[in-house]
Formats: C-alpha cells, sequence, structure tokens
DNA sequence: TAGGTGATCTTG
DNA sequence: AAGATCACCTAT
C-alpha cells in the first residue's frame, strides 16, 4: 500500500487534511505486533489561532513544542492520567496543526488489538474513541516526534472517501473553548459503527 | 453520572 | 507549593 506523502502533511489547511485522512489505514509495528486500523472519525486543531489547541496562542512548552515541527510526525499525550491520544502533526515547522484520530475500524491484528484492550470481543468499544484506538493500535506518549511515513508507523492510502459519506459536527469535549467550539472541525464517516459516541 | 489518574498550567 | 483543569473511559 501506498504511504502518503510527506506534502500531504504538510499542507496549510488543517481541517481539509482532517477530512482527506478519512479512510486512510494507521498501520504500526511495535514489539513484533503488526496492526492496521481504518481512521473513521478526525478532528482538526487550528493552531495558535484555536482556543481548543495546546498551541493556542502560540504556547510552545516542553508537551507542545512537538507541534511546530514540520507536518509528519506523531503527538502523543497523556489525558485525564490515563489515555494516550494520538494525533498527526501537519504544516509547516512553526505552525503548531495537528489533526486528533478520534476512531479507527479495525482491520487487521485484531487479537492484538484485543489482547491491548484487554477485551474478549471485537466489539465497536475495541477502537470507537481516541483513548480507546491509541491502546489497540500500542501508540503511546514515547512515540511524539516518531515519523508517520515510515516503519514502525505508517499511514498509507487505502479507500477512496464518496464526500457525500462524510459527515463534518463540532468537536468533542472542548467546552473550555468557547466561541470556537461549535466550529465543525470534527469528521466521521456515516453509518460507521467504529465512529466514537457522543 | 461519578471517579480514576497524572502532566500541565495557574495562583498565591 | 498547592490547587484546578483536562481533546477520556469504565462502571454503577
Amino acid at each position: 500500500m501506498q504511504c502518503l506523502s510527506k506534502s500531504f502533511f504538510q499542507g496549510d489547511d488543517v481541517v481539509q487534511i482532517a477530512r482527506a485522512l478519512l479512510g486512510k489505514s494507521i498501520i504500526t509495528t511495535f514489539d513484533n505486533q503488526f496492526t492496521i486500523g481504518k481512521i473513521v472519525e478526525t478532528e482538526a486543531y487550528n493552531g495558535s489561532f484555536d482556543k481548543a489547541c495546546h498551541a493556542y496562542l502560540n504556547r510552545n512548552t516542553k508537551r507542545t513544542s512537538v507541534m511546530f515541527e514540520s507536518g509528519g510526525i506523531a503527538y502523543v499525550y497523556l489525558c485525564y492520567g490515563i489515555h494516550h491520544l494520538f494525533n498527526i502533526v501537519t504544516n509547516k515547522k512553526g505552525i503548531p496543526d495537528a489533526v486528533l484520530i478520534r476512531a479507527v475500524e479495525p482491520v487487521e491484528g485484531i487479537e492484538i488489538m484485543q489482547e491491548r484492550r484487554e477485551m474478549q470481543h471485537a466489539k465497536p468499544a475495541l477502537t470507537n474513541g481516541p483513548g480507546k484506538l491509541s491502546q489497540a493500535l500500542g501508540l503511546k506518549t514515547k512515540h511524539t516526534g516518531m515519523s508517520v511515513l515510515k516503519s514502525p508507523i505508517q499511514i498509507v492510502e487505502n479507500e477512496l472517501i464518496d464526500g457525500a459519506s462524510i459527515q463534518s459536527a463540532k468537536r468533542i469535549g472542548i467546552e473550555y473553548a468557547a466561541s470556537h467550539a461549535s466550529l465543525p472541525w470534527r469528521f466521521y464517516l456515516k453509518n460507521n459503527d467504529f465512529v466514537s459516541k457522543t
């Protein structure tokens, strides 16, 4: 399968990149464990202009500095002390845009995902949320800064998505972002069982 | 619907 | 130095 190009992730419209990532697949190979998930839900975080973005007003800290690197690398951070949330940094160096991957549909390595999630069955709960998919694919904070263009993390072309099957909506869990909380920067595939519950 | 859990940010 | 907050998940 064809890996996405560096220039795809360096584009300057993070909202369009979030939309375009639907239908692509994430391949991870950690500890000789191979897993693939198809992206079915994303959210765009629009750099220094976006009150919901960790790098709002160019806040550049130990945690957020990776967002200022050029696009095509992972930003994984710990949320609520428990959950590892997987983002892909986009745009040029110095502009802190990122796309949060909110849900995937398991494609390969489902048994491995079940082990990591300590689940007996391949129910939607395996990967239907940002913390869940990160755990299922083995993505952790230590992977921050790694390229998503080569093993062990690769984003590849999978199926082309018809625009009519894409739904946009406001982002989840960012009520503190006030006027930016209602922007339609969340994208998901209609009628897909693995889209997160709201 | 509430509590867990820890990094990060804010306040004093 | 201490308290509040947080791009979530699981179980009551």
